[in-house]
DNA sequence: TCATTAAATTGTT
DNA sequence: AACAATTTAATGA
Protein backbone atom coordinates (compact mmCIF):
# COMPACT_ATOMS: atom_id res chain seq x y z
CA UNK A 1 0.00 0.00 0.00
CA UNK A 2 1.44 3.11 -0.81
CA UNK A 3 1.57 5.92 1.47
CA UNK A 4 -0.31 9.13 1.27
CA UNK A 5 2.43 11.53 2.93
CA UNK A 6 5.01 13.54 1.57
CA UNK A 7 6.96 16.30 2.41
CA UNK A 8 5.93 18.45 -0.38
CA UNK A 9 3.74 21.40 1.34
CA UNK A 10 1.31 24.03 -0.07
CA UNK A 11 1.66 23.69 -4.19
CA UNK A 12 -0.78 25.67 -4.93
CA UNK A 13 2.31 28.78 -4.31
CA UNK A 14 4.09 27.62 -7.25
CA UNK A 15 2.94 26.44 -10.60
CA UNK A 16 -0.62 28.65 -10.78
CA UNK A 17 -1.89 30.21 -12.94
CA UNK A 18 -5.22 31.34 -14.66
CA UNK A 19 -8.18 29.85 -15.83
CA UNK A 20 -8.78 29.28 -18.69
CA UNK A 21 -12.34 29.28 -20.40
CA UNK A 22 -13.11 25.28 -19.65
CA UNK A 23 -12.38 25.87 -16.39
CA UNK A 24 -14.06 29.09 -15.10
CA UNK A 25 -17.54 27.10 -16.51
CA UNK A 26 -16.37 24.55 -13.73
CA UNK A 27 -16.73 26.96 -11.21
CA UNK A 28 -20.48 26.62 -9.62
CA UNK A 29 -20.56 29.70 -8.53
CA UNK A 30 -18.99 32.56 -11.30
CA UNK A 31 -22.49 32.43 -12.96
CA UNK A 32 -24.17 33.50 -9.94
CA UNK A 33 -22.20 36.81 -10.24
CA UNK A 34 -22.99 40.20 -12.27
CA UNK A 35 -20.62 41.09 -15.22
CA UNK A 36 -18.47 43.35 -13.46
CA UNK A 37 -18.28 41.04 -10.06
CA UNK A 38 -17.58 38.30 -12.43
CA UNK A 39 -15.17 39.72 -14.59
CA UNK A 40 -13.22 40.47 -10.62
CA UNK A 41 -13.43 37.02 -9.23
CA UNK A 42 -12.15 35.32 -12.78
CA UNK A 43 -9.30 37.81 -12.87
CA UNK A 44 -8.35 36.66 -9.15
CA UNK A 45 -8.68 33.13 -9.52
CA UNK A 46 -5.57 31.36 -9.64
CA UNK A 47 -5.58 26.84 -10.68
CA UNK A 48 -2.55 24.46 -9.58
CA UNK A 49 -1.57 20.61 -9.89
CA UNK A 50 -2.34 18.54 -6.82
CA UNK A 51 -0.39 15.33 -6.71
CA UNK A 52 -1.56 12.62 -4.22
CA UNK A 53 -0.36 13.57 -1.05
CA UNK A 54 0.41 16.53 -1.68
CA UNK A 55 -1.66 19.75 0.80
CA UNK A 56 -3.38 22.25 -0.42
CA UNK A 57 -4.25 23.74 3.07
CA UNK A 58 -2.45 22.77 6.50
CA UNK A 59 -3.92 23.42 9.81
CA UNK A 60 -2.88 26.63 11.45
CA UNK A 61 -1.78 28.08 8.62
CA UNK A 62 -3.06 31.27 8.23
CA UNK A 63 -6.04 31.68 5.56
CA UNK A 64 -4.76 32.96 2.11
CA UNK A 65 -7.58 31.39 -0.30
CA UNK A 66 -11.01 30.04 -0.49
CA UNK A 67 -10.57 26.56 -2.67
CA UNK A 68 -12.53 24.65 -4.86
CA UNK A 69 -12.62 21.35 -6.88
CA UNK A 70 -12.10 21.58 -10.50
CA UNK A 71 -10.97 18.06 -11.35
CA UNK A 72 -9.90 15.34 -8.95
CA UNK A 73 -10.39 13.70 -5.17
CA UNK A 74 -8.83 15.39 -2.36
CA UNK A 75 -9.41 14.56 1.59
CA UNK A 76 -10.39 16.94 4.37
CA UNK A 77 -8.85 15.74 8.15
CA UNK A 78 -7.97 16.75 11.22
CA UNK A 79 -4.91 15.69 13.60
CA UNK A 80 -6.34 15.38 17.24
CA UNK A 81 -4.50 16.08 20.37
CA UNK A 82 -3.23 11.87 20.18
CA UNK A 83 -1.80 13.22 16.82
CA UNK A 84 -4.12 10.88 15.15
CA UNK A 85 -5.50 11.60 11.79
CA UNK A 86 -9.05 11.75 11.30
CA UNK A 87 -10.45 12.07 8.16
CA UNK A 88 -14.03 13.79 7.31
CA UNK A 89 -14.87 14.06 3.93
CA UNK A 90 -14.00 13.60 0.52
CA UNK A 91 -13.83 16.40 -1.57
CA UNK A 92 -14.90 15.84 -5.48
CA UNK A 93 -15.14 17.93 -8.20
CA UNK A 94 -17.23 21.38 -7.83
CA UNK A 95 -16.90 21.41 -3.60
CA UNK A 96 -15.16 24.70 -2.71
CA UNK A 97 -14.52 24.62 1.52
CA UNK A 98 -13.13 26.97 3.45
CA UNK A 99 -15.27 29.65 3.19
CA UNK A 100 -16.29 29.98 7.23
CA UNK A 101 -12.29 30.28 8.51
CA UNK A 102 -12.30 33.02 5.27
CA UNK A 103 -14.83 34.61 6.44
CA UNK A 104 -13.26 35.04 9.98
CA UNK A 105 -9.60 35.33 8.34
CA UNK A 106 -8.83 32.84 10.99
CA UNK A 107 -6.63 30.18 10.20
CA UNK A 108 -7.15 26.79 8.40
CA UNK A 109 -8.63 24.08 11.14
CA UNK A 110 -8.54 21.13 8.94
CA UNK A 111 -5.92 19.47 6.39
CA UNK A 112 -6.39 19.10 2.99
CA UNK A 113 -4.90 16.52 0.95
CA UNK A 114 -4.79 15.51 -2.68
CA UNK A 115 -5.73 11.61 -2.74
CA UNK A 116 -5.38 11.52 -6.34
CA UNK A 117 -3.89 13.90 -9.14
CA UNK A 118 -6.20 17.19 -9.07
CA UNK A 119 -6.66 20.76 -10.36
CA UNK A 120 -7.59 23.00 -7.45
CA UNK A 121 -8.79 26.75 -7.96
CA UNK A 122 -8.31 29.18 -5.57
CA UNK A 123 -9.90 32.87 -4.72
CA UNK A 124 -8.03 34.73 -2.42
CA UNK A 125 -9.09 36.13 0.55
CA UNK A 126 -9.19 39.49 -0.35
CA UNK A 127 -11.55 39.21 -3.22
CA UNK A 128 -13.60 36.66 -1.17
CA UNK A 129 -14.02 39.33 0.83
CA UNK A 130 -15.43 41.61 -1.94
CA UNK A 131 -17.79 39.34 -3.33
CA UNK A 132 -19.30 39.10 0.01
CA UNK A 133 -19.88 42.67 0.59
CA UNK A 134 -20.45 43.71 -3.33
CA UNK A 135 -22.58 40.51 -4.64
CA UNK A 136 -25.84 39.15 -3.63
CA UNK A 137 -25.54 35.95 -6.03
CA UNK A 138 -22.35 35.09 -4.29
CA UNK A 139 -24.18 35.80 -0.85
CA UNK A 140 -26.65 33.20 -1.85
CA UNK A 141 -24.23 30.86 -2.44
CA UNK A 142 -22.07 30.82 0.17
CA UNK A 143 -25.37 30.45 2.45
CA UNK A 144 -26.40 27.59 0.82
CA UNK A 145 -23.38 26.03 1.26
CA UNK A 146 -22.67 26.96 5.25
CA UNK A 147 -26.46 25.42 4.89
CA UNK A 148 -26.09 22.03 3.10
CA UNK A 149 -22.15 21.47 4.61
CA UNK A 150 -24.28 22.02 8.06
CA UNK A 151 -26.40 19.41 6.95
CA UNK A 152 -23.82 16.64 5.78
CA UNK A 153 -21.93 16.83 9.18
CA UNK A 154 -24.83 15.81 11.12
CA UNK A 155 -25.27 13.05 8.71
CA UNK A 156 -21.72 12.19 9.10
CA UNK A 157 -22.47 12.10 13.00
CA UNK A 158 -24.61 9.28 12.33
CA UNK A 159 -22.30 7.61 9.92
CA UNK A 160 -20.03 7.46 12.95
CA UNK A 161 -22.43 5.32 15.03
CA UNK A 162 -23.08 2.97 12.18
CA UNK A 163 -21.61 -0.39 12.45
CA UNK A 164 -22.22 -1.80 9.63
CA UNK A 165 -20.04 -1.25 6.72
CA UNK A 166 -22.55 -1.48 3.63
CA UNK A 167 -24.63 1.35 5.50
CA UNK A 168 -20.88 3.05 6.26
CA UNK A 169 -19.88 2.87 2.33
CA UNK A 170 -23.52 3.83 1.49
CA UNK A 171 -24.00 7.15 3.18
CA UNK A 172 -20.57 8.14 2.36
CA UNK A 173 -20.99 7.62 -1.53
CA UNK A 174 -24.22 9.50 -0.70
CA UNK A 175 -22.90 12.98 0.56
CA UNK A 176 -19.92 12.50 -2.42
CA UNK A 177 -22.62 12.78 -4.93
CA UNK A 178 -24.79 15.35 -3.06
CA UNK A 179 -25.17 18.04 -6.17
CA UNK A 180 -25.45 21.13 -4.23
CA UNK A 181 -22.14 20.71 -2.94
CA UNK A 182 -20.73 19.26 -5.46
CA UNK A 183 -22.42 19.61 -8.84
CA UNK A 184 -19.34 18.52 -10.85
CA UNK A 185 -19.88 14.92 -10.15
CA UNK A 186 -22.83 14.56 -11.86
CA UNK A 187 -24.06 10.73 -12.02
CA UNK A 188 -20.45 9.37 -12.08
CA UNK A 189 -17.94 9.94 -9.61
CA UNK A 190 -14.74 9.00 -9.89
CA UNK A 191 -13.17 7.49 -7.18
CA UNK A 192 -10.94 4.03 -7.18
CA UNK A 193 -12.59 1.42 -4.23
CA UNK A 194 -8.32 2.18 -2.92
CA UNK A 195 -9.47 5.94 -2.47
CA UNK A 196 -12.91 5.06 -0.73
CA UNK A 197 -11.15 2.94 1.47
CA UNK A 198 -9.32 5.85 2.70
CA UNK A 199 -12.26 8.11 2.84
CA UNK A 200 -14.49 5.15 4.54
CA UNK A 201 -12.37 4.23 7.03
CA UNK A 202 -12.45 0.66 5.96
CA UNK A 203 -10.22 -1.98 4.24
CA UNK A 204 -10.42 -1.96 0.23
CA UNK A 205 -11.53 -5.66 0.50
CA UNK A 206 -14.60 -4.74 2.35
CA UNK A 207 -15.26 -1.58 0.71
CA UNK A 208 -15.00 -3.62 -2.68
CA UNK A 209 -17.76 -6.21 -1.25
CA UNK A 210 -20.18 -3.52 -0.16
CA UNK A 211 -19.98 -1.96 -3.53
CA UNK A 212 -21.01 -5.02 -5.09
CA UNK A 213 -23.80 -5.39 -2.60
CA UNK A 214 -25.36 -1.91 -3.06
CA UNK A 215 -24.84 -2.85 -7.06
CA UNK A 216 -26.60 -5.60 -6.61
CA UNK A 217 -29.29 -4.00 -5.06
CA UNK A 218 -29.64 -1.57 -7.56
CA UNK A 219 -28.73 2.01 -6.12
CA UNK A 220 -25.19 1.78 -8.27
CA UNK A 221 -23.30 0.75 -10.78
CA UNK A 222 -19.55 -0.34 -10.22
CA UNK A 223 -16.88 1.01 -12.79
CA UNK A 224 -13.51 0.96 -13.67
CA UNK A 225 -12.10 3.71 -11.78
CA UNK A 226 -15.63 5.01 -10.55
CA UNK A 227 -19.00 4.89 -9.31
CA UNK A 228 -22.46 5.34 -10.74
CA UNK A 229 -25.17 6.56 -9.03
CA UNK A 230 -28.78 5.31 -10.13
CA UNK A 231 -30.61 5.86 -7.26
CA UNK A 232 -29.54 8.69 -4.52
CA UNK A 233 -32.24 8.73 -2.57
CA UNK A 234 -31.84 5.22 -1.90
CA UNK A 235 -27.93 5.39 -0.96
CA UNK A 236 -28.87 8.13 1.29
CA UNK A 237 -31.79 6.18 3.41
CA UNK A 238 -31.52 2.74 2.99
CA UNK A 239 -31.46 0.19 6.08
CA UNK A 240 -29.08 -2.74 4.23
CA UNK A 241 -30.73 -5.91 4.32
CA UNK A 242 -28.63 -8.36 5.74
CA UNK A 243 -27.12 -10.91 3.05
CA UNK A 244 -29.36 -13.98 3.94
CA UNK A 245 -32.58 -12.08 5.00
CA UNK A 246 -34.54 -11.45 2.02
C1' DT B 1 -4.51 3.51 -36.49
C1' DC B 2 -3.27 -0.81 -34.71
C1' DA B 3 -0.77 -4.11 -31.89
C1' DT B 4 2.02 -4.83 -27.97
C1' DT B 5 3.41 -3.82 -23.26
C1' DA B 6 3.18 -1.65 -18.95
C1' DA B 7 0.48 0.13 -15.24
C1' DA B 8 -3.61 0.63 -12.62
C1' DT B 9 -7.69 -1.23 -10.74
C1' DT B 10 -10.75 -4.81 -9.46
C1' DG B 11 -12.33 -9.35 -7.76
C1' DT B 12 -11.24 -13.09 -4.83
C1' DT B 13 -9.01 -15.92 -1.36
C1' DA C 1 -1.71 -9.36 2.40
C1' DA C 2 -1.27 -11.79 -1.76
C1' DC C 3 -2.63 -13.09 -6.29
C1' DA C 4 -5.06 -13.50 -10.71
C1' DA C 5 -8.14 -11.25 -13.90
C1' DT C 6 -9.63 -7.20 -16.11
C1' DT C 7 -9.35 -2.47 -17.89
C1' DT C 8 -6.93 1.47 -19.24
C1' DA C 9 -2.77 4.12 -20.60
C1' DA C 10 1.52 4.32 -23.00
C1' DT C 11 4.51 3.10 -26.56
C1' DG C 12 6.14 2.54 -31.07
C1' DA C 13 5.77 0.88 -35.80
Amino acid sequence: MKSLHTTSDLPLYQRRRPLEPAELDAIPWIQLLAPAERQRAADDLRIADASPGDYVCRMGRPVTYWFGVVDGLLKMSTDNAQGQTMTFTGVPPGGWFGEGTAMKRESYRYNIQALRKSLVAGLHVDTFHWLLDHSIGFNRFVMNQLNERLGQFIAAREIDRMTNPDVRVARNLAALFNPVLYPGVGQLLSITQQELAYLVGLSRQRVNEALTALAAQGSIRVEYGGIRVLDLAALRSHVFLRKNGL
